[in-house]
DNA sequence: CGGTATCTTGACAACGATCAATGGTGGTGG
DNA sequence: CCACCACCATTGATCGTTGTCAAGATACCG
């Protein structure tokens, strides 16, 4: 039982123009490019298809009545996004950096078909998808911001930063916005945050959407303890 | 991209004794009753099926190393609870109201087999819980307390509620400390919100654990806007 | 009936939100 | 090429909600 806050729009919206529809073995996926700033469905969409995310980055958002705002996810390579309820979709998705996509008819997720190796793959993905939202319940419910802006920067860092001279480093492509509705908190509070882990000189920012972690350990720290 | 806090223990613990072992038309499933305080499974165990809570109530909890504890849900009558990731559980279920469960082999829910209404079925109810925890993740990151209770008891109303003497009336199977880590606050501030609730004449408590709502509208309203 | 859990209430402190202003950056047109 | 503008990020001051600590009340169980 969760506390539902039932929402049904009804829009259509079909998946952007494909540049390439190559053939798998046994079923079609399409290929498509998307640029910065373009959406690739919207809330009450007709869900068609389930949606990797091969380059770039996506953010899916819900949004309340009253202008609230929920960024459910952020979407980056090797993610795979737009599950389905029913047969709509109960995000919006927003392509946040150039991205590839690749769309898989989401008859592919129901059943074996022909092709049970992809079916298995975006099964999984999606009982995945369970146990990292359910991980991120204990970040929305049970940490103070420096936690989650440590935790979100750690991530981050883990699956898309580059070494280089002695410490890791990655580019926010989101806004200040979007990471606080993401965490649960202000604009002001993640920039203050951001502000706090340069001067005990965990991380630098190159510019405000470059990171740089120095000091791993406090990251971690910084991640599990208020201190 | 969720912010993750991977914890995975090894335990292994098996479904509880069962009652009867009726077959379906095409693949067996079992039917067990448990009693409150027992557990249905742990975080770590393997998952060899997953359950449908038939009668009485559940309990979804992960624990942080520092002891914060995060309810993920709570399952009652209908629910489908027990999704694997990779082929463990990750969370623990604890009974808290007396139930019955009925146990569906992991397989039915990745393969159609010789079931395809069943499989269907367990996959409607994954995919619904993906949606069901990002409404979810609206409350946890963007409700006040006032919000977050009155939503809450909205939907308790809604799926276990009878009606009686011009009232919504339901019981709490759960204690204040469940409903406060399922909500991201303190018990105290769950206490003080249901006396809030009280004072305006919104609900009563016949017991701590017997709800009835004397102004649904004023919950709605509550449940929305902190006013 | 007594003991223990749980729930409620109170006083206070702290964290984060809000309101407001400043600083920086990128894009556009003069 | 520079000036201007719009947007975004940062910083500051203050307020309010919720957490914390502590005590008391109520319900549950043997």
């Amino acid at each position: 039982m969760y506390v539902t806050h039932s929402t049904q729009t009804d829009g259509t919206h079909g998946p952007c123009h494909a540049i390439a529809a190559p053939q798998s073995r046994k079923q079609a996926h399409v290929w498509t490019r998307h640029t910065t700033g373009s959406h690739l469905f919207h809330e009450g969409d007709a869900a068609a298809f389930v949606y990797e995310v091969r380059s770039g980055s996506v953010r899916l958002t819900r949004v309340l009545e009253n202008g609230r705002r929920q960024v459910i996810a952020f979407g980056l390579p090797g993610d795979i996004i737009g599950f389905p309820n029913g047969d709509r979709h109960h995000t919006d998705c927003d392509i946040i950096a150039n991205a590839d996509i690749v769309a898989y008819p989401r008859r592919m997720l129901e059943t074996e078909g022909a092709d049970p190796q992809t079916h298995q793959r975006l099964l999984d993905a999606a009982l995945n998808e369970i146990t990292a939202m359910q991980d991120h319940f204990m970040m929305l419910g049970r940490k103070s911001a420096v936690e989650k802006v440590a935790s979100f920067l750690l991530v981050l860092a883990q699956r898309t930063g580059t070494l280089s001279d002695g410490g890791m480093m990655f580019s926010l492509p989101m806004s200040r916005a979007d990471i606080a509705d993401f965490l649960g908190l202000t604009v002001e509070t993640v920039s203050r945050t951001f502000s706090l882990l340069r001067k005990r000189g965990i991380i630098s920012l190159e510019t405000p959407q470059t990171v740089s972690v120095h000091d791993h350990g406090g990251l971690v720290a910084a991640s599990q303890d208020p201190e």
